[in-house]
DNA sequence: GTGAATTAAATTGAGCACAATTTAATTGTG
DNA sequence: CACAATTAAATTGTGCTCAATTTAATTCAC
């Protein structure tokens, strides 16, 4: 019986492999990753999309939630009930459109914005715990952000 | 003001970019795969979890749920009702063991095997998707297990 | 052999992620 | 102006992820 034949039985299929899935090892990393900041993020009071919420709003502050789930490539049914925590939570207000009352802009309160500092050293922890060089580490982000931009139709920012 | 200044007082922080962090770029290219595979899977009538555990059970038949755990760093709490629902869809069996009845085992049904052929056309569709080379896959799937092996503690299998 | 420790799954509760639908506000067209 | 179409968030329901706890079976130590 040739490869082919083989494969095509019941046997083994590299393609199906598990090892060989990018998507698993995307899916696997991201999540220990994610396991990797817990610990970080609960002295701030953050969950991790909580986290990349709150790096959007430093970098710019007063996004609808349509802008932020541009941004994070998340929609709002995802967003709304994080939001709304982030709101109990006294780190953001959510505001009304003047204008437009459909729209809802996300503010930073001062305690949000305080944040900030807490957070300016985890990006190190993590860099230390990868045990990668940081020219790999940048290296790594743009190859995977180019995938990213090829996996997602038109949006391509 | 200097740069340090600058970046301490709440403007630009670099490292807390989110177009720097490594850990966003695998975080939505993971879920931005999980929507390439969406519509393929759909006609298996699988999830992509479920369809992780799939492969891995196509690989070896029979695991116990802690072993399917390791292999997909994955705990009891996500993978048993997971496993459930794939027993509903009569793609697997849970049995357990005669010797030491706390360990269940995952056994394939005869759907379970024969879903096997109608996957074999996913990798290809999603290598297309990607716009990248075969090559280029590869490298960047060993560079992602090895940070992912870094991230995880002592689990490195 | 009986009770304490350990182990394997299952359960519970909180928080995502997303498709599909709903609600409400705005815009465009006649 | 009226009313259909569009837009922005919110809601609903399903499924995943994980920490913490519980349940039940097994093993270990007296």
């Amino acid at each position: 019986m040739n490869t082919a034949a083989l494969a095509n039985q019941s046997s083994i299929n590299p393609a199906l492999l598990l090892d060989n899935q990018l998507c698993f090892a995307l899916y696997s990393t991201s999540l220990a990753m994610t396991k990797m900041y817990k610990p970080l993020l609960e002295t701030l009071g953050l969950t991790y999309p909580q986290y990349l919420v709150m790096l959007v709003l430093w970098e710019r502050d007063g996004l609808m939630v349509s802008e932020l789930g541009e941004r994070l490539f998340l929609d709002s049914g995802t967003l709304t009930p994080l939001l709304k925590r982030l709101e109990s939570a006294s780190l953001i207000a959510r505001i009304r459109d003047v204008q437009d009352e459909r729209r809802v802009h996300i503010t930073l309160t001062a305690a949000g914005r305080a944040l900030k500092t807490q957070a300016a050293s985890i990006p190190d922890c993590i860099l230390k715990a990868s045990q990668c060089s940081l020219p790999d580490i940048v290296a790594l982000t743009q190859q995977v952000q180019t995938l990213r931009n090829n996996l997602n139709p038109q949006v391509n920012n």
